[in-house]
DNA sequence: CCAAAATTCTATAGACCTATTGATTAGTTT
DNA sequence: AAACTAATCAATAGGTCTATAGAATTTTGG
């Protein structure tokens, strides 16, 4: 049996395995993300990293559960840099800045695993998915609180269910996410500003009165 | 060679081929809806409408016809809704409200092939995909028509980029879309009605200018 | 330079999956 | 009811994929 939890004790700094158990990772989420997880295969994976497919289990101990530390992994430093946001004081429109950017950025940043966990973690089974699941929620959670603390502040409309827009939220994040990635000549701070403006005011003028209700 | 194009020439009312192509159209879309593209098997999609694997061939050329055929499907009917919703004489909330019904409308109606659609259509070759994206950039530029129609009546503000809000109002809705089908109990018109407001206005209050600009 | 540990390789068993073929049953028409 | 067509089935060829096992190679430490 393969002990691919045994590090090098005397690692140099970070062992010679967890530097190339980053690549494998990489490498998984790149081809998840091009072909999806059951349209995706180790041998795929294995030649992506430069190895051959029997050697991808000495870094992975099945194919899902590649999928599952490939999902963890793009949502993991994501999530607690949005509770460093939270726990920040400042405005509510700021706030709401911050996170977009923390959340579109990551696509750029390692904008494969972040795609792979949007769309292929439910492929995952319910107990490979629990962590994540936390995970996800935590985060909702915390954009939530956001939400209510501009609403106690009289920033945002009372009238607004924290549990929609912040559902909403992530829809927009996630789907220009996806576009970033597809298309890596679109301008990362303009996708910010504009969802920002977008989400904060709408699209309807605010001097304009012109409701000629049928 | 199986000529499934066949239909009897004396058909009732539509023969029992084209009634049955349908259940096959819609297991199809169930299936794949659930396990992906890649995840689902032809004998899954054949034993959800009570047939043996081989006997799908009847029905459909290939696996990946019948995803074609699926995605056209759950797409088709939608674009030329749409394309009536933007020939209305009305005012733009009122068609942006008419839109946000059809769109969430449309995956509480035959939700699985417009999800299967979203979800699966990059797993076609771009040969199969043609039709598909040619109905896509109808869509998006019926939608970006009704916005520009919004900035000419001064209802909508003019530093809008019309092709960035289409987008993420196709985003929203995709999100949400996703939620109507995995959630039955929720709510069809309290989605329509809170998604409107959230595009129109924002979640900013109106009257409360606190713009504390660090 | 040698021995132990870490890493990669080759080869393959065992599943499973798509698509085809020819036989078989059900349905219709005359 | 015979003749024809439509619909389904059973069986399988041919391919691909995951995961494992043991051999071979590389790296490391003394």
């Amino acid at each position: 049996m393969i002990t691919s939890a045994n590090k090098n004790t005397l690692s140099p700094e970070v062992s010679k395995y967890a530097r190339k158990k980053l690549v494998a990772l990489e490498a998984a989420a790149k081809i998840f993300g091009e072909k999806g997880f059951h349209g995706a295969t180790t041998s795929d994976i294995a030649s992506e990293m430069g190895i051959k497919q029997g050697s991808l289990y000495y870094y992975f101990n099945s194919k899902e559960q590649a999928l599952q530390e490939v999902c963890e992994f793009g949502f993991e430093t994501y999530v607690s840099r949005m509770k460093s946001i939270c726990a920040k004081n400042q405005p509510f429109e700021a706030k709401i800045l911050s996170i977009l950017s923390s959340h579109l950025g990551s696509y750029r940043g390692k904008s494969n695993a972040l795609k792979v966990h949007n769309d292929q973690r439910l492929y995952l089974s319910v107990e490979r998915r629990k962590k994540i699941k936390k995970l996800g929620s935590q985060y909702r959670e915390l954009l939530e609180s956001v939400l209510q603390e501009g609403i106690e502040q009289g920033v945002v409309k009372q009238s607004v269910s924290t549990h929609f827009v912040a559902y909403s939220i992530i829809g927009i994040c996630n789907s220009w996410g996806a576009n970033l990635v597809r298309e890596p000549e679109l301008d990362l701070y303009d996708t910010i500003d504009q969802c920002s403006e977008f989400i904060l005011y709408g699209v309807i003028e605010a001097s304009n009165e012109s409701s000629n209700n049928t």
